[in-house]
DNA sequence: AAGAATGTTATGTA
DNA sequence: CTACATAACATTCT
């Protein structure tokens, strides 16, 4: 589920949620890092997103980092909000409903310098309107590794997991192995539009479809919802889809629309 | 019911 | 020092 869309639609639909309906925080398992106390019962006032990492603020001044990994996700719930079911590490009620954070890599307390030192770490993220593109596309033309690998690297972009690797390296129409040295200017500035592009557009429909082109993606069958992520052929042309491992993650192109 | 999956980080090795 | 591989950790679904 996470990746930089995700995070900003659950800060969007968790600042709306906040509008009007002062949601107050507790931590059922009792698993909340060191914090736990001085935030169970704290009135959520901001939810910030930057990449795949969230921040929330809290009237009592703490502040919770937020990390979905691999297997983090959200629970909304209709008032009245159920019982807590499976590992609840976090959930915020209101009058209207409520929320559950399940599962997360990073639940806890943090302070400003740590929240400071946690964004250092990340490149631009195109979701944000501070975003410098410059930067993205610089640091890419630096550097002897495979562009598949630098789009996953959060210090050189944020927000931007396996899918959109994918997808955004086949709509540029570059084999992810190519070296960033060998990416031209040109097209470093496409691939970080494609990517801000994608991921608007992910946060807009709650989920990654790179092929609709406008037509609502329930009447797309799944299978043909991305080119040539997850797929054994690519769905414009049929050819049979490379896979290959890449720092780990497995990488997905075709070898005629993206030729070396 | 084993295994895969939209991640990150720490650590070991070359 | 840097790059890369590996392991560890989080949970749900098929």
């Amino acid at each position: 589920m996470p990746e930089g869309h995700t995070i900003h639609r659950a800060a969007r639909e968790q600042r709306r949620l906040l509008r009007g309906d002062a949601m107050r925080a507790s931590s059922p398992q009792g698993r909340f890092a060191a914090g736990a106390a001085l935030v169970d019962g704290a009135t959520l006032r901001d939810v910030e997103a930057y990449g795949k990492h969230l921040f929330y603020r809290f009237g009592d001044g703490h502040l919770v980092h937020v990390h979905l990994g691999l297997f983090g996700r959200f629970r909304l719930h209709r008032a009245p909000v159920p019982e807590p079911r499976g590992a609840v590490r976090l959930r915020l009620v209101g009058e209207r409903g409520g929320l559950d954070l399940l599962g997360p890599a990073a639940c806890a307390v943090v302070d400003a310098d740590e929240r400071a030192a946690l964004l250092a770490r990340l490149g631009p993220d195109p979701l944000r309107a501070d975003a410098d593109p410059g930067a993205f596309t610089s640091r890419v033309r630096r550097s002897p590794a495979p562009v598949g690998a630098l789009l996953m690297d959060q210090a050189v972009i944020a927000g931007v997991g396996n899918v959109f690797r994918a997808e955004a390296l086949y709509a540029c129409r570059i084999h992810p192995g190519r070296t960033g040295r060998d990416v031209s200017a040109e097209e470093a500035d496409a691939l970080w539009a494609t990517v801000a592009g994608m991921l608007a557009d992910g946060v807009r429909r709650g989920r990654i479809v790179t092929t609709a082109n406008g037509r609502p993606w329930s009447r797309i069958p799944r299978g043909e919802r991305t080119y040539v992520y997850g797929r054994e052929t690519c769905l414009a042309c049929g050819t049979p889809v490379q896979r290959f491992d890449l720092r780990g993650r497995m990488a997905y192109s075709c070898p005629r629309c993206q030729p070396r």
